[in-house]
This record gives C-alpha cells, sequence and structure tokens, in this order.
DNA sequence: TATTGTTATACTCTATAACTATA
DNA sequence: TATAGTTATAGAGTATAACAATA
C-alpha cells in the first residue's frame, strides 16, 4: 500500500527531495575521480580566483571555516591545490597543472550531471527557478558563516 | 574581497544552498521540541496514515529501512508512536495522545516556517516550483531504497 | 581587538552489508 | 525465496567552541 503525504504540499520538502536527488546524480557522476561534492565545488570556485584565501571559498560556498580545512588539506594531498602564505596568517590558494586538468574534468562531468535535469525543464520554467530560488536562500540569512 | 561563483548558475546548486536555508530555519523551529526534522516528518506520515508499517513510512520519505529504525525507536521513547504487531514480522504505527498534540504543534510550527518563504513568492512562480520540483525528483530514479 | 587557520568534537542524515524471524 | 525489522558501521556534511599566530 502507498501511503499519503502532506509534505509534498511543503517547499522546503519539495526542495530537499529534488535536491537530494540531484546530489546522489551528481556523487555517482563523480565517484571514480574519488573526490567528494564540497571538495569539486572548492576546486571550481578556487579555479575561478586564483590566490583566493581559504575563508573566502568558504564564504562564496557557505561552508564554515573549520569545516574547510581537511576539504583543502585533501584537495593539497591529492595535488590538486597548492598555497603559498600572504601575510602570515593567510594563504593565497591556486589550482596546480593537475588541477588545472581535474577542474575540466569536473565541468564535463557537472555540464552531463546538469543536462540530464535541466533537459526535463523549459526554458521559462527555468528562468523561474532561477529567480526564485536565489530569493528563497536570501530571505533568511541563515546560512553558513554569514 | 568577494570571489565569483560560476556554480550560481547550475540548478543543482541552488537547489541544495536553498534546501540548506529552508532546513536550517526548520531546525530553528523545532528546537526546542528537541526532535529533529526526520523525526517530525515521520510523525507527520504516520499521523496521515494511522496502522501504517514502518517500510512503508521510509518509502514514502525516501528514508532507507535501516535508517527509519532509530527514528521510530525514538518517536516511541518520547511516548509520541505506538505500534503491534501484525504479523509477526511487521507492525503497525500508530500516534498515541501525546503524539497527536505534538503533530497538531509540528504543523503549526511547519506552517509559520513554510509561510515566511512562501510569502516571498508570486502564486504562479509556487505553482512552477511545485510543477518543476517533482519532475527533478522523478528524473532519475536514485531516490533511496525506490 | 579582529581575523586566518586550525583542532577537537558532536550531531544529522545517508549508505551498505549482513543478520533474524517470519511469510 | 522474499519481506520487515534490525544491527553495525562508515561516510558526508554541518555546527560550536576554543586556541595560536598574526594583523
Amino acid at each position: 500500500m502507498t501511503l499519503t503525504n502532506a509534505l509534498e504540499s511543503r517547499l522546503g520538502y519539495q526542495l530537499r527531495r529534488a535536491s537530494a536527488v540531484m546530489m546522489a546524480d551528481l556523487s555517482r557522476e563523480l565517484a571514480d575521480m574519488d573526490l567528494r561534492p564540497a571538495e569539486v565545488t572548492a576546486l571550481l570556485v578556487i579555479a575561478e580566483n586564483p590566490d583566493c584565501s581559504q575563508t573566502e571559498v568558504g564564504q562564496a560556498l557557505a561552508i564554515k571555516r573549520a569545516n574547510m580545512v581537511p576539504i583543502i588539506s585533501r584537495l593539497m594531498e591529492r595535488g590538486l591545490v597548492a598555497r603559498r602564505r600572504i601575510d602570515g596568517r593567510s594563504h593565497a590558494l591556486t589550482l596546480t597543472d593537475d588541477g588545472s586538468k581535474c577542474a575540466k574534468d569536473v565541468q564535463d562531468r557537472i555540464d552531463r550531471h546538469e543536462a540530464r535535469f535541466v533537459e526535463l525543464l523549459s526554458t521559462p520554467d527555468m528562468e523561474t527557478l532561477f529567480r526564485c530560488l536565489p530569493v528563497i536562500r536570501t530571505a533568511r540569512e541563515a546560512e553558513a558563516e554569514a
């Protein structure tokens, strides 16, 4: 027997379920790279913003300073990210050559992943989503390390 | 300095960020009840579907059988849910009187929580969201215990 | 004093495999 | 054989508090 679920008419619930489906699909797309979603997002932000700091990456992605530490450590261990001291308390992050190659690979994978979902939606629907979702985000400034 | 982040134009990323904001808001709304989001969603599904089984609740919410165990245990310890054997291997779940009161309280809290976000969106935008989000979910049947 | 990075730690949700006792 | 519930365990992300070094 299939149950009723009034939560289906709730925005937060629908967002969570849809987000979970896309995250699971992304994880599968990245599986053989041995990189987690949080790590690839950091990698891409560093690719776009050479010489940024760890805290800045965290602010861009709503990841707290403390939680950035293992992410950047892992990217450095993997030889994808390098850093040099800036002023004794902060670092400038850049991609290594391997990191740049990896970032391109990641972009291709994300393109494929996104396409699987975006192709199901019309252009006006996509416009609505990209207008509404940021509104939800800024509604409550409850995001990490705001 | 503020960084650029091309992920902002990705559907999966926007869904994740928006979902995280709403989840954080819901957690705050529930904080003094000492119930987690996963527990209240199970509570509500049981309220709607008296005598359902644990596995059915999991299927409705995309929570795996194994992960339902601590959720139901906790709701029973709290005296909110009762169960009786059906056929030796399955149980029928119902709310206790306390559970019904709690479910009503939870509904009110979710109403307030949802209202904070929904009031920022127009009716046609909401219609679009409730049409598109289920499409995303069904795109890949990657959901738990499918 | 405020900031950057860090450590330690706990919590929440999710995932898999394997077991039991039933049916 | 298949199903309902369970156990154990690991992984991923997130949260807080506190610290050192530096600005």
